[in-house]
DNA sequence: GCGTCTACTTGATACAGGTCAAGTGAGGGA
DNA sequence: TCCCTCACTTGACCTGTATCAAGTAGACGC
């Protein structure tokens, strides 16, 4: 019969498509932890202990010392972090702060580093689910480095909404200031960035956002012709 | 015997620890590539055929379009890149300059793609190669979000600096108005702050910079108390 | 040698975004 | 109910960095 954390395993994308000979392994290995709102999961310069797979709930990576901190980036159900900081045996970069309740899987670091010489499904897995998160860093970084505020505003508006056409709907995945540290502007910037967008059709409604056109506001970034959206 | 490419593989710490069966698979599939500087070794938004192992020289990974086009890293021998959009099978997110002649080990990306599902130590090399990318990205987000471009650039000096105390003397590597964007400021503005370093006991001489204490520069960083710069 | 590039520097000026300070308004506890 | 606190907004002002425009100097071709 099957592992009672198989479930919860099953919902984060590093473990989902391994075969049940590695999912039993890592179920029998894992833990699961509730955290609550605000919460801190792990500080900057800790050493890893566990990796995190997300089952539910959302949360934050973010950087630097306090009163100077900066949100990397938000992490949803079915994500996991901290890869590479276990499988390296080094320190966090990083704090991760909970954007809401919810739950995660927690891995040993040290027994998945001995795993992962083991299973070839596992490392295959972890490379990949990095190489995504590779890809979503190189992203912000050139978007950082060629794009104004609004530009980045409007594209991670975008990038949060379900859909790429017509108009959308959406709630911030965090505060507004955590928002505006994920853009690299300060929070008072993000308030004024915001009202420039409703040019674009973009209204605002405490942490709910209220797009009209899809397309219209695509043409902030790129006036003309098209951009690529789609792969993760 | 053994096959010609193996010193090359074993110049690249995506290959070097992996045991001789998994070198030997990959020495069959490889090939060796020279290049000279300025040369694209790929652009933005290509599929992915190869990826690329450096034996020799250097390259710069730059993202956006012409005019607008923004250094994310510099690489130098013994790195590799790609592995993510090879891993993925999607298309590349950067372009690939050379920095200088060098050559590089290129890996059919199909292929690659293909092993790593069968060899664990391959697998779970490129888990930890892709970790190290990983972390340098963040640094780099962590870095532009929170600190100002005199003192980015001054971190960026002590990280390409091969000492940690006393004096230094390093070669940049690349352009200016490479290095410029790479810290997401403009040629123009680098010039300028290379000049406010000067107080800090750095003196440039075309592409040569030499820091008469990697202390003192340091402070300019964190007045006060000390920082991690060593881990990668 | 003499143009012509191209990287880089320097200066003057503009502006995006930061900083500081003062609200407003929605919880949340006593 | 009345405070607090804390997120967020708004306004006035400031500054770091960009932009525009020359100018210098080394590298290369002829």
């Amino acid at each position: 019969m099957s592992h009672p954390r198989l479930p919860f395993l099953k919902k984060v994308d590093l473990f989902a498509p391994l075969p049940d000979s590695s999912l039993e392994r890592l179920a029998d290995i894992s833990g699961l932890q509730r955290f609550s709102n605000h919460a801190y999961l792990f500080r900057e310069g800790e050493d890893p202990d566990f990796i995190y797979g997300l089952v539910e709930g959302g949360i934050v990576l973010v950087g630097g010392v306090n009163g100077q901190e900066a949100v990397i980036e938000f992490f949803g159900p079915g994500e996991s972090i901290l890869l590479p900081a276990a499988l390296l045996g080094l320190p966090y970069l990083v704090s991760a702060r909970a954007t809401s309740d919810g739950q995660a899987l927690l891995i040993p670091a040290g027994k998945l580093r001995h795993l992962i010489d083991e299973d070839v499904a596992l490392a295959a897995q972890c490379a990949r689910v990095l190489s995504k998160h590779w890809r979503v860093l190189i992203r912000q970084v050139k978007e950082i480095k060629t794009h104004s505020a609004a530009e980045r505003l409007a594209k991670f508006l975008l990038s949060q909404a379900d859909k790429t056409k017509g108009s959308a709907s959406l709630v911030l995945p965090g505060m507004k200031k955590e928002v505006a540290t994920r853009l690299g502007i300060k929070p008072e910037t993000l308030s004024r960035t915001m009202k420039k967008l409703h040019e674009y059709g973009v209204e605002t409604d405490g942490d709910t956002i209220r797009i009209a056109s899809l397309e219209r506001l695509a043409t902030l970034i790129n006036p003309s012709h098209l951009e690529n959206q789609s792969d993760t």
